[in-house]
DNA sequence: TAGAGTTCTCTATCATTGATAGAGACTCAT
DNA sequence: ATGAGTCTCTATCAATGATAGAGAACTCTA
C-alpha cells in the first residue's frame, strides 16, 4: 500500500488513541507503517507538523461538514452547541486539548471562528461583539478541556499530600464542587452551564431545569 | 551556596526567562547551579515536578500577598482584575501558560480559585452561580494566554501559506480582526472586553470608553 | 578525637527520541 | 537501456531524562 500523508497521520491518530501523545514516537508510528522511521521525513518536514495534522484531523472528525449555522435555532444555543462539539472532538482523544494547544495555524479552527462569527453577524450581531463572543467561547473551550484532560498527578506527585489540609485549606472550593455534583449532574452539565455564563450572561441563572 | 530546591526552582525561572520552556533541560540547568545533572534528582523527584514548581514560583509573583479581596469595590471588577494579574503572571514567562498547564495540581491556583470564589460567596452570590464564574474566568484566562503565547508559525510551516487565500477563505475572522485593532487599543484591552463579556454578560457592551 | 552514619555530589552509563546523510531501489517516459 | 524523479533503506548524530553506584563532606555521638 502506497504510503503517503494521509496514510500517516490515520494511523498517527490510531497510535494516539492507543499510547497518548507521549506514545506518538516516529519509530512507534513508522513501525506501524511497516516502515523505518526516516522514511516519515519524505512525506513530513517534522515532528510538529506531524502534529499539527493530527490536530487537523481530530476537528475534521467533528466538523466535517460545514456545521449547518441554524434554521430558526437562537444564535446562542447554536454557538453553545458548536463549543460543545469542539469539546466532543477533543475529548474523543487522548490529549486531545494538548494536541490543539500545542498545533500551529489550525486551518480547521480558522474555519470553525469564521463559520461562528459570520452567523453571528448574520443574525445582526455586531461584528466586534461577534468576535468577542467567539472568541471567548472557543479559547475557553480549548483551556476548559485542556484541564480537563490533564493528566491525574500520578502517585510521586501524591506522595506528601494531604487531603483533609486540603479540604480545610479551600474551603469553598471543595464545597462548590461538593454542591456541583450532587444530583444527576454530570461533567457535560458543568461545561454547558459555563458556556451559558459566557453566552447568556450571568443573569441567565440555569436552574435545575428538567 | 548550598544547593537546595529553592536555589534550582530559581534558577530554573531564570533559564526560563533566557531560553524557553524546551530550554529548561537538567544539564543546562545543572550547568548554571556549577553542578552535574544527576544531582538535581537529590533535590527533586523527575522533570514533571521541577515544571510544577516553576509553576508555582511563576503564580508565586504575581499572588504573594493574598489579593486583597476588596474595599467597596463591586465584585465584577475585582474578578477581572484577579484575571488580568492572572495573565500578567503567564506572560511574564515566556511559555508561562503552557508550564502552567503541564502543572500538576497546583496549589497557588488553587488559593486563587478559593479566594475568587469565597469572595464571591462573600458577596451574596450563590455557591454554584460563583463557582461557575470562576470556573469560567480562570480556564478562560489561561486557555486565552495559551493560544496567545503559541509560538509564531516557523519558516517550514509558512512554506505554502498563501495569505491572500486565506483573508478571502476567512473574510469575517479577518475583518472582525481588523476592525478591533483600529484606534490605539492593545491586545490587554482585547481580553479585558472579553472578560466583560463573561462576568457582567454580553449585554454589556464595551463602547469606546476613552 | 575517632568513627559511624547521614547527606549530598560525583562519574559512568542507559534507553529514547527527533533528525540527517547518503546509498540504493523502484517507476516510467524517452 | 538509461536516466530522472520518487520513495525507502541503513547507519549514525546529538540531546534528553533518568538510574546505579562510588565517593566526598558534613554531623553527631562516644
Amino acid at each position: 500500500m502506497a504510503l503517503d500523508k494521509q496514510r500517516i497521520v490515520t494511523e498517527a491518530v490510531a497510535l494516539l488513541d492507543a499510547e497518548g501523545l507521549d506514545g506518538v514516537t516516529t519509530r512507534k508510528l513508522a513501525a506501524r507503517l511497516g516502515v523505518q522511521s526516516p522514511t516519515l521525513y519524505w512525506h513530513i518536514p517534522n515532528k510538529a507538523a506531524l502534529v499539527t495534522a493530527i490536530a487537523e484531523a481530530i476537528l475534521e472528525q467533528q466538523f466535517s461538514e460545514p456545521a449547518p449555522p441554524a434554521p430558526e435555532e437562537c444564535w446562542q444555543d447554536w454557538l453553545i452547541g458548536l463549543a460543545e462539539r469542539l469539546r466532543r472532538a477533543l475529548l474523543a482523544h487522548p490529549d486531545g486539548a494538548r494536541i490543539i494547544a500545542a498545533s500551529q495555524l489550525s486551518l480547521k479552527m480558522a474555519a470553525i471562528s469564521e463559520l461562528a462569527m459570520s452567523t453571528l453577524v448574520g443574525r445582526g450581531i455586531p461584528l466586534r461583539q461577534a468576535r468577542l463572543i467567539v472568541l471567548t467561547v472557543l479559547r475557553f473551550t480549548v483551556g476548559y478541556v485542556l484541564e480537563e484532560q490533564a493528566g491525574r498527578p500520578d502517585a510521586d506527585a501524591l506522595d506528601g499530600f494531604d487531603m483533609a489540609a486540603y479540604a480545610a485549606a479551600y474551603p469553598t472550593l471543595i464545597a462548590g464542587v461538593a454542591e456541583y455534583f450532587q444530583p444527576g449532574r454530570t461533567v457535560d452539565d458543568l461545561f454547558r452551564d459555563c458556556l451559558e455564563q459566557i453566552v447568556h450572561g450571568p443573569a441567565a441563572q440555569s436552574g435545575p431545569t428538567s
